[in-house]
DNA sequence: CTGCATCCCGTACCATGGTACGGAGTCAAG
DNA sequence: CTTGACTCCGTACCATGGTACGGGATGCAG
């Protein structure tokens, strides 16, 4: 069960479609093995991991372009330029979880006061949220 | 300065391109005022406010579709439906948060790991993000 | 060795979130 | 009243991240 895959037991095995394989391949997130002459591709185990790692990631909202150069940190033997490249995409996931967090406390405040008396007032998220967009919090 | 702008203004007002009001409107999340007869329409400041809140809430992950559900959190009347929205969104955040938190630990480990001694066996990122896949996690 | 499932590969199409373009009308200064 | 900037509106185009399609080759079961 754990042998190569043809690339329909890759995408199955890794949970996406053929032709997500295939994209990736030519977006050039995933290398294509070698077609042995007049034959299918064989995949190695490891390609359905960095499939479905490619997946997470942009499930964590990042992009391909984005998860291409996280998967550097796989590829690249250099460990010292692999641990920069995290470190941005660390402090990237700070900012957006900051953001959300923000996003949280206004959400959870609008519900209270909404839940509180039903008082007629309009929500008053958006007033609060679009505020004069204070500089240097997410840009 | 804080009189009705024209689409131009507005736009400037909101920091987004007059093609995108215009494209908010055509996606019904900004409303077209009226258009006086034979001349151009002109926008309260309040409508700069709603274009800010989009991009904000865009940039913390939401569709333009879950922006215009948002939105009715200051439109709709209804408190009741409206905290139910809310309620929905929130969870949703929180799970992005949840996600988020998760590679940021992964990432942190990571970093760490390459920081201490440059050690040359492969970043092992890949390996623990690209486990079985936990269910129950973020789905 | 026949037949069905897959694979291969190129190309086309889709949704989302815009941006650009072009011709006609309008507004405001000089 | 001319000129230049802007508006209006429809339509076209763009990038991203896929998905679908179709014809020929291949693999594997019976």
């Amino acid at each position: 069960m754990n042998e190569k895959h043809t690339i329909g037991g890759l995408a199955q095995a890794a949970g996406v479609n053929v032709e997500t394989v295939r994209y990736y391949q030519r977006r050039g997130l995933l290398d294509e093995p070698a077609k042995p002459p007049g034959g299918q591709r064989r995949y190695a185990p490891a390609a359905a991991t960095r499939v479905r790692f490619i997946k997470r990631a942009q499930q964590l909202g990042f992009t391909l372009e984005e998860v291409k150069g996280l998967l550097l940190l796989e590829d690249g033997q250099s460990c010292r330029e692999t641990r920069l490249l995290a470190e941005d995409k660390l402090i990237l996931i700070e900012v957006r979880i900051a953001d959300l967090s923000r996003m949280r406390r206004l959400l959870k405040g609008l519900i209270a006061e909404c839940a509180g008396g039903g008082r007629p007032r309009s929500c008053p998220i958006i007033a609060t949220l679009s505020a004069p967009q204070r500089r240097g919090e997410h840009e």
